[in-house]
DNA sequence: GTGAAAGCGCTAACAG
DNA sequence: CTGTTAGCGCTTTCAC
């Protein structure tokens, strides 16, 4: 077992090497597994390194060798269970390669986000994962050139950077299949008139469904909202005051589906049977409510898995297969909907 | 605005202070903010600097200074929103000290703790904050000599680590002390069986409460749990084939709170009419339940921002006004609990 | 198989 | 005020 020592007393590998009567590149060699060490010498210096602890110092591998085996991860915000899966997924390939997460959390301020992109750009790190970055900070980053893999990137469709995004399109599209398929007729949108290009592709996949069953595509229906829970909540309290209220919700996310679920449980509107709901993104808590949200599973784990994969590949000089990739949603099915004909309150 | 250079191209401080025609130490102490130079010299590399968009390797700076600016953060897993408001604190205390957080998951697997340890006492940190770390994890720590700061620490009542915890034995007392004002004197308790202290503790403020009011501490009012929504589910189901019931559940965790709800909602028995559940940690779904849930707030994030402020003090060698920090915790009344009086069921 | 020499990019000490 | 000198801890030739 390794001995104690004083606090801030660390030994060096030039330690290391007096102790054990070698010299510091003999110890080098061990520490990196190199084949050009006698076994006995290999033993002896192996000892002496459990024997005292020694862990060598990463910041002078780093300055030689170029690297630091650190990669950033920059999100917006860090209290929004929404980026955990995305961050667990990343950490999870970035660790099997050994190389480590820098975490910095911009709450939701370009400017911050911009400084962490310049702060990164030191080359603490190798490389740069940016979570739902702005226009400007894809730039400072292209300007950079440290390798980055963006997720969820807003807008740039003319750049070519790498990213990793979900098909929110296809995931509007099947949620309001699915809602269509059931019979409903009316189906509303919450979660309009937002700039990130998600939410504007996820309300086009909504029209395209309507229109692709030659439903009529009712502006009344379609509701403001910046996904929060309060914003569902108000849409829905609008909603059914309409002369003709929906028979179902597509709730835009799944926050704003908890929203839906208390306006409709203050107006004694029972789900599923007067009123479907279905929600996107799949958040952990969808399972517990009351009843269990039917929902858009966006594959968020898969997202930081893939980025942090593309993300190593640049860092090591190789080709990436597909600069843009796009991961498919499914639709997670629950409790919270209900064919049309059995609704009490229709026709 | 700075120059669009090649991927790889890097410039050092040497191509920097050629640029500008001084010596590598100038440019050094410009970015560095030193006093020592001449203001038109200061301008000169300072324009250079942006015009290349220059920025400083770390690595250097790293080993120079023996600092690396960076702190490592270990948690049993990402994928748990539990976790999210430390992360968050910590995160926030150190970005304005200018530090940089590393982050490891180690999936809840002590060998992998110990690993995550062991690689960063690489000194590729200059410190360490562990979330729920095992005992054997401390010692390892204790022997690295980095300084370290424990956040939820299990055990290790002997050693004298710096940690920052919650009052857990305060909110059971306090949880139970509020449904006892309420009239109910059958309270449940989920959670037992958890070698965890903080599950520990908060028992035993369960059973002190119920001391302090003179009421019986009965056995089997008290059910195992491992804190997961199934554990409530099924100790709720358990609880309700009783002859004689509680009128009151105190679910030892909101995770646990969740899983009542739903076996109550599968029994027909309204909460808070028919029973009062109470929780602990005041995780962010608590809010849109159904009724919103009365729960025990644990400061998430002031145990990060306490732990970080701590393990800064600790790397700039000050002296810890206190080594183990306790944060008390609050109750958030909502609407799952309700005077026994009015329950229907009771009496 | 082993070690001496060189140097990664940076900062501190000091001489001028 | 400025530049010279030295060296942080490590890895990489390249002699021996």
């Amino acid at each position: 077992m390794a001995k104690r020592h004083k606090a801030d007393e660390r030994l060096t590998m030039a330690q290391i090497a007096q102790i054990a009567g070698v010299s510091v590149p003999t110890v080098s060699k061990v520490l990196n597994s190199h084949t050009d060490v006698a076994p006995p010498t290999r033993k002896r210096v192996e000892q002496v390194i459990v024997e005292y602890g020694f862990v060598r110092n990463r910041a002078g591998r780093a300055l030689r060798k170029g690297k630091t085996g650190l990669v950033d991860c920059i999100l917006p915000r860090l209290d929004d269970e929404y980026f955990l899966p995305i961050l667990e997924g990343a950490a999870q390939v970035l660790h099997e390669a050994g190389v480590r997460l820098v975490l910095t959390s911009t709450h939701h301020q370009t400017e911050e986000e911009i400084r962490g992109v310049d702060t990164v750009t030191d080359h603490s790190t190798d490389g740069i994962l940016v979570v739902l970055p702005a226009e400007e900070t894809i730039e400072h980053l292209e300007r950079s050139g440290l390798p980055f893999v963006l997720i969820h990137s807003q807008g740039g469709l003319l750049s070519t950077a790498p990213s990793v995004r979900i098909a929110s399109w296809e995931g509007g599209f099947v949620a309001t299949q699915y809602l269509i398929a059931r019979g409903h007729q009316r189906i509303a949108y919450i979660g309009k008139a937002t700039v990130a290009r998600e939410a504007i592709e996820r309300i086009a996949g909504y029209r395209a469904a309507l229109d692709a069953a030659d439903l009529p595509i009712d502006p009344q229906l379609q509701c403001k909202g910046d996904f929060t829970e309060e914003d569902g909540y108000k849409a829905t309290k609008a909603l059914l005051e309409l002369s003709e209220p929906p028979t179902a919700i597509f709730a835009g996310n799944d926050r704003q589906a908890a929203g839906v679920y208390r306006a409709l449980h203050e107006l004694g509107t029972i789900v599923p049977d007067e009123m479907s709901v279905i929600g996107f993104d799949n958040l952990s808590f969808t399972e517990i409510m009351n009843p269990p949200l039917t929902t858009i599973h966006a594959p968020r784990l898969e997202l930081g898995r893939t980025a942090a994969t593309m993300l190593l590949r640049l860092i090591n000089g190789k080709p990436l297969e597909m600069a843009r990739v796009v991961l498919s949603t499914h639709l997670v099915e629950r409790q919270s909907c209900r064919p049309l004909a059995r609704l009490a309150k229709s026709q």
